[in-house]
RNA sequence: CGGGGUGUAGCGCAGUUUGGUAGCGCGCUUGCUUCGGGAGCAAGAGGCCGGGAGUUCGAGUCUCCCCACUCCGACCA
């Protein structure tokens, strides 16, 4: 908030330096720890515990949906890999290799998985048969490899946490049905539990998948005005399937070829909530998936009966919230900054003062806003703080997004209007030619994101050549 | 992968120009006093100066090679 005073000074702000104000919140917050190895990180309890929730609530929509778990090798061998040709050229450059066992060369080298498409389709194989083996609706979560050249906690690191979902079947139809369903998933996700707002929308051509037919993608606006690529979901048509030999008999008793999508969400949400929520003082989390609901907060723990009454209210309380009583020997003061940095969504002071007055202080992260409440009635007066955060939290996303959304008719524009009002999603038209996609990337700096679904004709000419437009692109600088 | 910057105690830094055996603040430990927005005093602990080679009687400091972090590009969840 603009007119608040900045409490913690480890971190540095953000309108001074946006990525240092990242790194800091990343490493004060405890979310995140460097190792020896670039682009490698321990992802801290704190951190972790973040994504475990994230894990919860995604999980139980996927088995919701019918789609069930299952865990694929972590090595991929080299020829396995070069099955399908768009996609291996797509990961060659970025996978790391395996190439010996204890001290012995391997007759061929094995390639750690950078994503799990060619397991998959190797399994399928091996598994389907007949059309009453059809649909497989699979997902795992695991870790996979890519060896990126420049590295960022969450946003890109060379080994990082995912969820990825690999489903088979019969036909294109339910392939693709079931493509749109998951991108709705998670927007869904994003939206109601993460209170991020999402662009859903089509990946052009060149930015697609690496064999894929089609590619949508969920796009989020960052406080920087960058966009970042909160997941996404993969249409393959029969392609994989030709590639590996992957056929079953119908009804009609004729052989096939089925159809496949695959989807993924990985830690880069956290990034994501980060860069969405957080501001000056630290993290802001969204309760959903906040690893502390509510600290509790004892002031003059020392005296009679603060820290039983504390300890009273933790407990009435842990039945229906994740609470920490932070009992600690450090100062109320200290308490305020340490959770505020760590975005604990609720903090509830309680002192002699309010256990006379069968009172406590709540006070919610985002505005600071300090509410004196009953402790008749606390567990409804948390749910409600709760709720205000979620909307509070949403709204400013929202707000934020509106002010660094641009509509944009000419070249000149774009590079006006960026120039005037910094990075953000700029809408724009475009003729559908890669060559006008290219040039609007050299010459503005921002590259197309995705063809949103929710289409706006905001002019009939390309922005870039003028020729006829075909459609709305959203274009933005990108993680 | 190209161009810049930085690695000295858990964190932030000084010391490097001019080589002489390592310091400051915060944090940490112990004790007492404090406690409604990062408390005070006192006494302590903590370093192969990112790693390796070299020059030198002697290297945090000079030379070379690695590695990591970071920013700006290109590539990417």
């Amino acid at each position: 908030m603009a007119d608040q005073k900045k409490m913690v000074e480890e971190i540095t702000s953000m309108e001074e330096d946006f990525a240092k104000w990242y790194t800091d919140i990343c490493k004060k917050a405890e979310l995140v720890e460097y190792t020896s190895v670039k682009g490698c990180m321990v992802i801290r309890p704190y951190g972790y515990a973040i994504w475990e929730n994230i894990q919860k609530i995604l999980d139980a929509k996927f088995k919701e949906l019918g789609h069930e778990n299952v865990c694929m090798p972590m090595f991929i061998p080299e020829s396995l890999l070069q099955k399908e040709k768009d996609h291996v050229e797509g990961f060659a450059p970025e996978v790391a290799w395996v190439t010996h066992g204890g001290s012995e060369k391997l007759e061929e080298r094995l390639c750690v998985r950078p994503t799990s498409e060619t397991l998959f389709c190797e399994h399928y194989a091996n598994i389907i048969q007949s059309h009453r083996d059809l649909p497989k609706l699979y997902n795992q979560w695991v870790s996979v490899v890519r060896w990126e050249k420049t590295t960022r906690p969450f946003l890109r690191s060379r080994e990082f946490l995912w969820q990825e979902g690999h489903t088979i079947h019969a036909t294109a139809e339910e392939a693709i049905a079931e493509t749109e369903q998951m991108l709705n998933v998670y927007a869904d996700f994003c939206e109601q539990n993460l209170q991020i707002p999402v662009v859903k929308g089509q990946k052009t051509e060149s930015d697609k998948f690496a064999g894929a037919v089609s590619t949508y993608a969920i796009e989020a606006l960052m406080h920087d005005g960058k966009a970042l690529q909160a997941g996404t979901s993969h249409y393959f048509g029969d392609g994989f399937a030709k590639a590996f030999g992957i056929q079953y008999q119908s009804k009609e008793n004729k052989l096939e070829y089925p159809h496949q999508t695959s989807w993924g969400m990985t830690t880069r949400l956290i990034g994501a909530i980060i860069m969405t929520h957080g501001d000056n003082n630290g993290l802001v989390l969204p309760p959903d998936v906040a690893p502390i609901q509510v600290v509790i907060i004892p002031v003059a723990q020392h005296k009679e009966g603060v820290l039983e009454k504390a300890e009273e209210i933790r407990s009435q309380l842990s039945s229906s919230y994740r609470v920490k009583l932070d009992d600690s020997d450090q100062s109320p003061g200290w308490k305020y900054s340490e959770y505020e940095m760590k975005g604990v969504p609720v903090r509830l002071e309680i002192g002699p003062r309010d256990i006379e007055a069968g009172q406590c202080v709540l006070v919610t992260r985002h505005n600071r806003e300090k509410t004196v409440v009953s402790l008749d009635n606390l567990e409804s007066a948390i749910a409600e703080k709760l709720a205000e955060v979620k909307a509070g939290i949403w709204e400013k996303a929202v707000e934020n997004r509106k002010n660094r959304t641009y509509k944009c008719t000419t070249m000149d524009e774009i590079k006006q209007v960026l120039a005037e009002k910094g990075d953000g999603f700029v809408e724009a038209m475009w003729c559908g030619d890669e060559a006008c996609e290219d040039k609007v990337k050299e010459e503005t700096g921002v590259g197309s994101r995705c063809i949103p679904f929710a289409q706006e004709q905001i002019s009939d000419k390309c922005v870039c050549c003028g020729k006829p437009a075909k459609c709305m692109v959203m274009w933005a600088n990108a993680y």
